[in-house]
RNA sequence: GCGGCCAUAGCUCAGUUGGUUAGAGCGCCUGACUGUGGAUCAGGAGGUCGCGGGUUCGAACCCCGCUGGCCGCCCCA
């Protein structure tokens, strides 16, 4: 029987050009946190599994890859080590552990896979790469500000314009629920049900409640909170055109500014509401300082899944993809489950993949990005000129350092090695026949236009950089 | 975990109510072209029809199971 040769469920082969794309993604996510002033960390895929159970909420540690122990042990079915789940949680580790030796704020970035033990879907692996930075050791809602600028700045240079980063509030989401008569062990329910309402609209919601068990008159209240929020956008469109040319707002900002107005009459009597109201407030007002509020809407209906999260919470969206870009969001205690300590932080996730899929379905790679593996193939011209083909080649690298030299690997007819050339869309092949090498000569062929001109043997370098970069432009 | 659809050449797909040797387009290889890729023409290779079982004189086609993929639910990067 023939070995299976797919990979494993869930998993993906990269081959040359995904991963020319996706390495071209990860050079500016790099570029754009270091430019933040985050600092690189990687950890080990493989953690002790009492680290991350428990950590993700009930359905997180049941997605959980687990390994089995080893040796004799093997059959009692016990593990002991999970493949990482995420990158934030073997961060609050590394945090607890190196504790003082680690900057007063700690600034990391992280761009890793993680495993997820889920039924792969669009835009879903069971082995996907996160982009994330954190920052560890202080409360104030700038870090919120910061990863949004951050992240929006990654975007807007790959190409993005049309994303919006949700924003909200696990204490103003505790604040709204509480306020509506939401009884504490069904705010869970509550909310699934309520991220879909622009989905399967109020009826449904209702319906959704009804099933879940929420009490109906909660549920109503709650529905007739979330539905008013629309109307604000209608209200922001009006206030953004009166006050543009005064303040220089935008209709993002109108809304915000409406939306938390709403919460606020909502949620007056919940104190811990209150102030996660005056937090988004806050973050606002400094993302607005980075030139980046008007990518921002609150938007009290987003939960995330993750069970860790303590204060805000935020999601990137486009039109053009059900699930997120990414998300994050404040976790105070999360480094204190391992250290006892209580130590804030908090921190953002761009998924790779799902950043590669929509720019790969709307065309947003540039063209360099699909590039060929060479910028020049040296031919061979039969099997004694073998070593004057690899000898140019190095005089090739050494002359351009910057150009990308291969060699046809075998003496084979000049038609082959052509075509070979012209697969690969090598934009220009040199030819050294016997003829060529008695005048010290070099044949260089431009194989987009066709054209072919012999020049000095070495003024080849010199020609093609110059020939390249004139492409490039 | 639930429901629906799907799996035939390297790729995209045809394949009649179950009936001889399973086809097309593209791609690939060879040649026309003894120092030149893409265009044209001629020829050629390539398939245990996803895997395993069953029904039948006979299965790519019907039935069951498995594996993998896609869509919706759930959840999520």
């Amino acid at each position: 029987m023939p070995a299976k040769t797919q990979p494993a469920r869930g998993m993906r082969d990269f081959l040359p050009a995904d991963l020319r794309r996706r390495e071209y993604v990860i050079r500016v996510i790099k570029d754009v946190y270091e430019r933040y002033g985050f600092e690189p960390l990687e950890t080990p895929a493989v953690e002790n599994i009492e680290t991350l159970m428990g950590k993700y909420g009930e359905e997180g540690n049941q997605l959980i890859f687990k390994i089995l122990k080893r040796g004799e042990h093997e059959k009692t079915g016990e593990a002991d080590l999970a493949l990482r789940y995420d990158l934030t949680v073997p961060l609050a580790r590394v945090v607890a552990e190196y504790g003082e030796r680690l900057p007063k704020f700690f600034k990391r970035y992280q761009i890793q896979p993680v495993w997820r033990a889920d039924r792969p879907a669009r835009g879903r692996y069971r082995e996907f790469y996160q982009c994330d930075v954190d920052c560890i050791g202080t409360r104030s809602p700038v870090v919120e500000a910061e990863i949004c600028a951050a992240a929006s700045d990654v975007l807007r240079t790959l190409g993005f314009d049309n994303f919006t980063i949700r924003l909200n509030h696990r204490q103003v989401l505790a604040g709204v629920l509480e306020a509506a008569g939401v009884a504490a062990d069904k705010q869970g329910d509550a909310l699934v049900a309520i991220d879909k309402l622009d989905k399967i609209g109020r009826e449904g919601v209702a319906r959704e409640f009804d099933a879940r068990g929420l009490d109906a008159d909660a549920g109503g209240r709650l529905l007739d909170f979330f539905e008013t929020l629309p109307e604000l956008e209608h209200a922001a469109e009006l206030i953004a055109d009166e006050t543009l040319d005064i303040k220089g707002g935008t209709r993002a900002e109108a809304y915000n500014h409406a939306a938390l107005g709403r919460l606020v009459e909502f949620v007056s009597g919940h104190d811990a509401g209150a102030l996660g109201i005056e937090n988004l407030r806050a973050i606002v007002e400094y993302a607005d300082a980075y030139g980046v509020a008007d990518k921002i809407k609150i938007d009290p209906s987003i939960a995330r899944g993750l069970s860790y999260y303590t204060g805000a919470i935020m999601e990137i969206s486009v039109p053009d993809l059900a699930g997120s870009l990414g998300g994050g969001g404040r976790y105070d205690n999360l480094v204190g489950m391992f250290s006892g300590k209580e130590i804030t932080a908090c921190g953002f996730s761009l998924g790779l993949d799902r950043i590669v899929l929509v720019m790969t379905e709307r065309g947003m790679f540039p063209e360099k990005v699909g590039r060929a593996s060479a910028d020049v193939l040296v031919t061979v011209w039969n099997e004694e000129s073998v070593k004057d083909s690899l000898a140019f080649a190095a005089e090739l690298r050494k002359s351009a350092p910057a150009l990308r030299v291969g060699v046809y690997p075998e003496a084979d007819k000049l038609g082959k090695q052509l075509k070979y050339a012209s697969a690969l869309g090598v934009p220009f092949v040199v030819v050294i026949g016997d003829d060529e090498r008695a005048r010290g000569e070099v044949a260089l062929k431009d194989m987009k236009t066709g054209e072919q001109r012999t020049l000095k043997r070495e003024q080849a370098g010199a020609e093609l950089s110059e020939a390249l970069n004139g492409a490039a432009k």
